[in-house]
RNA sequence: GGCGGCAUAGCCAAGUGGAAAGGCAGAGGACUGCAAAUCCUUUAUUCCCCGGUUCGAGUCCGGGUGCCGCCUCCA
């Protein structure tokens, strides 16, 4: 089995491997920091994450490297009505962009270069690229001469004589054929500015990525990402630019993810057509937002609405509540008999067909869709073994702990179910609350034992204890045939966010997680 | 106008030649004091339409239709 991807380049899947043999040099086109970061820009950053990490699992070495652009018209634009610095405008951006990144279990990369920290290495490329008579100054502006480099084009399909008769392309006196690109801006009054040798300015928007990844990764990297809108002009002009100036290749593999979409038109901040990563985050734990991001395949579009979250999150909670179900289980004796040998056997063939089925599910150009659904497969599979194999012994315990290894394992790859979902204590107040709720119910009547004398110092318990001491005390109620009252306590509880489950076994509880958007359960 | 993508059940979504994955929602059932969780059964004989290739097509080819992206900053 090999790792097969689509190649932008050509159209088509291909066998990959990196050029040299044990390490993979990998670039990402990252975000311009302007604003804040809305769902499009999360699925980027999540699809490359689980790239990332399966390259990782594939055993090489991966040097992965995505950028900040941290200049631009937009960020000079806006912080000029912040009134803040492009500097302090970047910084507090990306502070924002790590949290929240962080928030949807996305690795680090080896390194977050920007544009404003490589001005030397983009000056020489540049420069570089005029020797080379690719590039020429007109005004103090630097532009890339497009008729020079035959290739152009050769990534987006787009061939210069079709791009001159379009309509669209800016008409700019400056240069000599309306397809050419700034390579560098001089820049205009109050605008950030460095010196250069061609007079004071900034870079134009391509030439940073082609300049950091060559520095961070050589001049042939194996892959280069970003989102399909950055195909062109972005792309091309980086494999223009780079191409020209080291005649060699600039990337093996062109991968691109499809866009966000709501109400079926492109997520973009300059439609008002988005939802911000912050919102969607205060609704719902990054990782519902993860599962749902990589519900699609990465090339398709994948379309946000009001129940897609929602949706990701019941979907999620099966698979949760099956490894809590298998983390809670107790170790049976090593004496216990062992019973249903046949069907143990079968089930433990079982979980790692299904773990081939899983790899080779990634290794189909990253099919997350398809690799999400062995998850699934499996998860009831376990299910349907607990349900029938109704004696746990040690063999059969075994295999239920090698699912859900199995299942951590293949959650690594994708980022998902590595946290043990917390039980996240209450506070003081909400504990006290629960008292006074739950003795308000006893007014007037004796609940007698443990709560009506011991009341005081059950409150300075640790939460769980106290919340175990309640379970305890309604199933004796439940074993009196009270359910008027163990409901009440029951749905007390509800209201505290705890959920209790009732089994042959005995009661359980776990915490729900609230939207706080809109108070939807999304207990997971 | 040019380049590219998509069209599969109520919804989301896999599937590039050989009996239509998975999830959500719905229906029925098992379990349960009731819930919850779990399990079972069930939901596409028309895979956008029309032609063609083939023993055989959602899957390949041709032609339509609809939607989307890019060609201007954009993940």
């Amino acid at each position: 089995m090999s790792l097969r991807i689509y190649n932008a380049l050509r159209k088509k899947k291909e066998e990959f491997s990196p050029l040299n043999d044990n390490q993979v040099k990998m670039y990402v086109c990252g975000v311009t920091l302007y604003d804040e970061l809305h769902l499009g820009h999360a699925r980027a950053a999540v699809i490359f994450d689980v790239i990332y990490r399966y390259l990782k699992h594939q055993g090489w070495q991966v040097k992965y490297v995505t950028n900040f652009t941290d200049v631009d018209d937009k960020m000079i634009d806006r912080a000029q009505m912040l009134n803040l610095s492009i500097y302090q405008l970047a910084e507090r951006l990306m502070g924002e962009y790590s949290q929240q990144m962080h928030a949807l279990g996305v690795l680090p990369a080896l390194c977050y270069p920007r544009a404003t920290e490589h001005l030397p290495e983009i000056i020489d490329l540049i420069k570089r690229l005029e020797r080379k008579g690719l590039a020429y100054v007109s005004e103090g502006d630097v532009f890339f001469r497009v008729k020079k480099f035959p290739d152009y084009g050769k990534l987006s399909g787009q061939t210069p004589s079709e791009l001159s008769a379009g309509a669209r392309i800016e008409i700019n006196e400056k240069k000599e054929d309306p397809l050419d690109f700034a390579l560098w801006k001089k820049s205009k009054k109050g605008e950030p500015t460095w010196d250069s040798p061609w007079g004071k300015g900034r870079p134009g928007w391509h030439i940073e990525c082609s300049a950091m990844a060559m520095k961070y990764l050589g001049e042939t990297i194996d892959i280069h990402g970003g989102g399909q809108d950055l195909v062109f002009p972005h792309h091309e002009n980086e494999i223009a630019q780079s191409e020209g100036a080291t005649g060699k290749t600039f990337a093996r593999f062109w991968i691109h993810n499809g866009l966000v979409t709501m109400s079926q038109a492109k997520m973009s901040k300059s439609t008002g057509n988005f939802l911000t990563l912050r919102e969607a985050l205060r609704g719902y734990p990054g990782e519902i937002i993860r599962f749902f991001l990589l519900s699609a395949h990465y090339r398709s579009p994948l379309d946000y609405n009001q129940t897609s979250l929602k949706e990701a999150s019941l979907a999620l909670r099966r698979v949760h509540t099956f490894l809590r179900k298998v983390d809670d289980l107790a170790k049976p004796r090593e004496d216990t008999p062992v019973q249903n040998e046949e069907q143990i056997n079968q089930f433990d063939r079982e979980i790692d067909s299904n773990f081939d089925n899983f790899i080779q599910a990634l290794n189909d150009d990253f099919n997350t869709p398809l690799a999400i659904s062995a998850i699934f497969q499996l998860v009831k599979k376990a299910n349907l073994f607990m349900e029938k194999v109704d004696l746990l012994n040690l063999a059969s315990y075994n295999s239920l702990i090698k699912v859900r290894d199995r299942i951590r394992q293949m959650g690594q790859m994708l980022g998902l179910f590595q946290v043990k979902q917390q039980k996240e204590s209450p506070s003081l107040e909400s504990i006290n609350e629960l008292h006074q709720e739950l003795a308000g119910i006893f007014k007037g009547k004796k609940p007698g034992g443990y709560f009506s004398t011991q009341i005081d110092q059950i409150k300075s318990l640790p939460p769980k204890q106290v919340i175990d001491l309640w379970v305890d005390y309604r199933n004796k109620l439940r074993r009196e045939r009270n359910w008027a009252l163990a409901d009440e306590i029951r749905s007390k509880l509800a209201n505290l966010g705890i959920i209790l489950e009732d089994d042959k076994k005995g009661t359980t509880w776990r915490w729900s997680m609230r939207s706080r958007s809109d108070q939807e359960v999304a207990d997971i």
